[in-house]
DNA sequence: AGAATCGTTCTTTAAAACAGAACAAATAGC
DNA sequence: GCTATTTGTTCTGTTTTAAAGAACGATTCT
C-alpha cells in the first residue's frame, strides 16, 4: 500500500482550513479536482476522513490522525523547501557539534580543532543538557554529542557511542601541603573538591575509597570543570581531576599534581545517530585516535 | 516554489541504497524514471543532491540536508500508512491522556471518569516524567498532558496549561497527637513529611513557614501522594497533603485533619498543544468545572 | 581489448491530474 | 414557502506528468 503525498497535501491543506472550495482557490487549482483526489486518498487508505454534514467537512477520527502525520510531515517539508529557497548559493558544508555543558573545554577545542582552520565549512558549537542534546541529535539538529558518559540506544533512538579518549585522574592541590596526600593513606585529614554523583568519574572514585576502606570528607561537589578548577587554585582542598585541565598552573607552580588514582578515569564519547551518509569531515573527527584530543 | 513529494521519495529511495538501479528494480520502475525525476528535484531546488562521481552517486551537502528532512518526512508517511494498512476496521475514537508519574490517582481517576463509560472509545492512559510526557505530546502522542504544576510555552513548543481545579492543603497526622498541632504556633516539635523541592506546593509551604518564621523539622520529603499516604498512616509525623487523598483514612478515624494552611493550595493542571481539531470527547473533558473532579 | 555495469538522455506511450459542466443538497434572503 | 446562492460531488474530455524503452557515454572488471 503506498501513500499518495499530493493527495495526503491536498487533504492537510483542506483539513486546515475547513473549506473546499476557498482552499481550491488558494492553491489554484479547481475544487473538483480537490474534491477527487481527496476522495482517491480516502479509498486507498480505506476510510473516510472527512464527515459530510450538510455542505460541511468535518475530521473523523480517522481524519484526525491522519491530519496529525500530515501536520508534521508538511512543516518539516516546508522547512525543506525554505532552506533551498533562501539560500540560492550553494550549500556550504555543515558541522553541528554539541557538547554537554561540564565537559572540559580544552578537550571540546580539541575535538574540533581540524575543522578550525577551514574556511569551506561552517562548524556549529552548541552546549546544553544532556536530555536536549540527545533531542536535537535525533532531530537531526546535530551532527554529534560530546559527552563524558555513553547512553545506550534503543530501537527508538539508535545511538551510538563512541570513545574517543581517556586521560587519567590525578589529586590536584596547592603545592608544599603537609602532609602530602599520597595514595591510599595519607588522604584522612583532607577535605576533597570532587566531580557531582551523576558523573562517571566520581562513581569510579567511590568505588576506589569504599575499596580502601576510606571515608574522605567532601568539601565540594562540581560538575563543571572549569568551576573545579576555579576552586582547586583558591582553596587548600584536594581536587579530584584529570590534570590536564589545570596543565597551566601544574606548569607555573600554582597546583602541584600528587599522582594518578589507579583505574579512574575520566572518559570522552561521541554520541551519533547510524546514518547512511556521514559527513566525511565528521567521519574524520571521530575516527582519529585519542591522544591528539588531549594535548 | 512548490515541492514535489513524489520526486523526494525517490530521491530518498536512492539516497539510503546510494544505487540508482538496485533502487529502481525494488520499486518496480525503471531506472531512467528515476534519474529523471532525481533531476527534476534537483532543477526545482537549484542544487545538485548527488555529486557523480564516475558511475557512482554520492549525497552533497545539500542532499544531505535535503535526506535529513526526506528521513523525518517518510518515515513518518509510511507510520501512517502502516497505522491504516493493519486496522482495515473503522477506527473508534482515541483519547491518550499523560499524566505525571507522581499525581493523585484520585485525580486522575476523576479526570477521566466521563469516559470509562462509553465503549465507543478507547482511552489510553500512560504515565512518566514531565520531560518524557512533554515529549510525546509534542509528537502528538498524547492529546493531553495532566501536571500538578503549568509550563509555559515558546514558539517552538506552543503549549497551553489550563488549570482544571484546585484543593486546599491540610496538617494530616495520626489522632489524638499531643500537643495538637495548630497553625501557625503549634507547629514546632513535630516532624513533618512534605512534598518535594520540585512540587509547587512544598514552594507554597515554604513560604508561609518563612513568613511566620517557622523552622520545622523535616521527616522526609515525598514526591508520590500515594507514598506519602502509607507514610502519614505508618509514621507519627505531620503530612502536608490534601484531605483528599486519605479521604477513607480520615473517614475512618484512622487519621485526622488539623486544618487547611491558608493560601496553599494543590493545583491540577492540562497540558495540551493548540490544534485546529481538538477530539470532542476531549475537549468536553476540558470544560468541565472543578469541583467534579475531586470528590 | 572486450564485456559487463551503471547512470544519462531522447522519444514515445500510458497514467495521472486537471478544468468545466451538470447535479444534488443545504443555507440565506425575501 | 419560494427562489437564489453557496458548497461539495460526479461525470466528461483535455492537458500535464510519469513511465518505459532504446541509444549513448563513461567506468570498472577480467
Amino acid at each position: 500500500m503506498k501513500l499518495n503525498y499530493h493527495h495526503l497535501y491536498y487533504f492537510w491543506q483542506v483539513a486546515k482550513s475547513g473549506h473546499l472550495t476557498r482552499t481550491a482557490e488558494a492553491l489554484h487549482v479547481s475544487q473538483s479536482s480537490l474534491s477527487q483526489q481527496i476522495r482517491q486518498l480516502e479509498e486507498r487508505l480505506g476510510q473516510a476522513l472527512f464527515i459530510r454534514e450538510g455542505r460541511q467537512l468535518h475530521l473523523s477520527e480517522a481524519g484526525r490522525m491522519a491530519f496529525d502525520y500530515a501536520e508534521i510531515i508538511f512543516t518539516q517539508g516546508e522547512e525543506l523547501s525554505a532552506l533551498f529557497a533562501e539560500g540560492g548559493h550553494a550549500h556550504r558544508e555543515v558541522v553541528r557539534v554539541g557538547a554537554v555543558a561540564t565537559l572540559s573545554r580544552n578537550f571540546q577545542e580539541g575535538f574540533v580543532r581540524p575543522l578550525l582552520g577551514r574556511d569551506d565549512l561552517d562548524l556549529i558549537l552548541q552546549s546544553g543538557g544532556m536530555d536536549d542534546l540527545l533531542r536535537r541529535l535525533s532531530a537531526h539538529k546535530l551532527d554529534v554529542v560530546l559527552s563524558n558518559q555513553p547512553v545506550r540506544g534503543d530501537s527508538e533512538h539508535p545511538w551510538r557511542s563512541q570513545r574517543l579518549a581517556r586521560q587519567p585522574v590525578s589529586l590536584i592541590a596547592a603545592p608544599h601541603l603537609s602532609p602530602p596526600p599520597a595514595f591510599p593513606k595519607g588522604l584522612n585529614g583532607h577535605a576533597f573538591i570532587l566531580p557531582g554523583v551523576e558523573n562517571a568519574t566520581r562513581h569510579a572514585f567511590d568505588q576506589l575509597c569504599s575499596h580502601y576502606r576510606l571515608t574522605p570528607k567532601i568539601a565540594a561537589e562540581v560538575d563543571d570543570m572549569a568551576m573545579m578548577r576555579l576552586l582547586a587554585r583558591d582553596t587548600q582542598h584536594i581536587a579530584v581531576m584529570p590534570p590536564v585541565v589545570v596543565r597551566d598552573e601544574l606548569h607555573n607552580g600554582t597546583l602541584k599534581d600528587y599522582g594518578a588514582l589507579p583505574g579512574v578515569w575520566e572518559e570522552f564519547y561521541a554520541i551519533t545517530i547510524q546514518r547512511r551518509f556521514e559527513s566525511p569531515s565528521l567521519k574524520a573527527l571521530l575516527t582519529r585516535s585519542g591522544e591528539s584530543l588531549l594535548d
